[in-house]
DNA sequence: GCAATATAGTTGCGCTCTCAAACATTAATC
DNA sequence: GATTAATGTTTGAGAGCGCAACTATATTGC
């Protein structure tokens, strides 16, 4: 395999998610929120007691830790997620869902799905599971 | 294909493509540029006579029209690029590739194909083929 | 020919994110 | 058990980008 070609992949790559965020931004917004909130909302509404430690949340979401704090901020605000000590230490705050950002969660989720399945159309169920298996090797 | 699955599907792409982002910030910026600038000397590269009006550049990079201006800006006072005024058209402005911006590109080309090569090693070259007929589905 | 409309580009404003530094707390080392 | 190192979070400064509003030119319909 030449390396233009991996370079063409790799550009690929890039324009699909360029198309995907574009198509995403849309629904997403209908519910107040943003992907990367979608995001946080969803690896809480994942995560046992659906609460989590910042950092922890900013390697699931692909942020640093001060992006992290600045996304919170305004959510926390709004009443989406809220904070919470942790008792066996000090330095961690815990981020934890409410029941309305549990509530918004599932209503863009339903949103993300009609999404997804939109971009997907183009693909039948065995390029979806090739597509798959090819991303889980790139990961 | 039940929805759920093509919304992880979905959430993988995403995944792959902060992977690939982080990826690629280390090598481009050894050579003093962005991902999005690296985009930009490739298209205008890869254009006839090298020059390009500012619209079809964001088209081609996804960007808007006010963030090829902002971009251009820095990027013309390097000496990368230069502006240049359309004869039949008053409104337009062309950009050009200057021969620093054609070095820099090709020194930044050659890192970005190292990443790619880096990135692709999971995948053997059928697999490399199936992923680039698939994302051509998808764009 | 001229108003109405469309197109190319720039600018003001605001949002999101990162890096580096600062700060607080905990863990490790001796 | 005091010092040093490591970890979690926040903050200041600034980069990167979009949207809406604006300017300037071109095109269209009458």
């Amino acid at each position: 395999m030449p390396t233009a070609s991996q370079s063409e992949l790799l550009l690929k790559l890039v324009a699909l998610h360029t198309r995907i965020q574009k198509q995403l931004s849309g629904p997403l917004s209908f519910h107040g929120i943003s992907f990367t909130e979608y995001l946080v909302l969803k690896q809480l509404h994942d995560a046992p007691a659906q609460k989590l430690r910042r950092i922890d949340l900013a390697q699931q979401v692909g942020l640093s830790a001060s992006g992290v704090t600045r996304l919170l901020n305004p959510m926390e605000k709004v009443g989406l997620v809220s904070k919470e000590e942790a008792a066996r230490d000090a330095r961690v705050s815990l981020v934890t869902l409410t029941g309305a950002g549990k509530t918004v969660f599932q209503d863009a989720d339903v949103s993300f799905g009609q999404v997804a399945k939109a971009v997907m159309t183009s693909l039948d169920g065995e390029d979806q599971k090739h597509l798959a298996r090819l991303t889980d090797l790139l990961l």
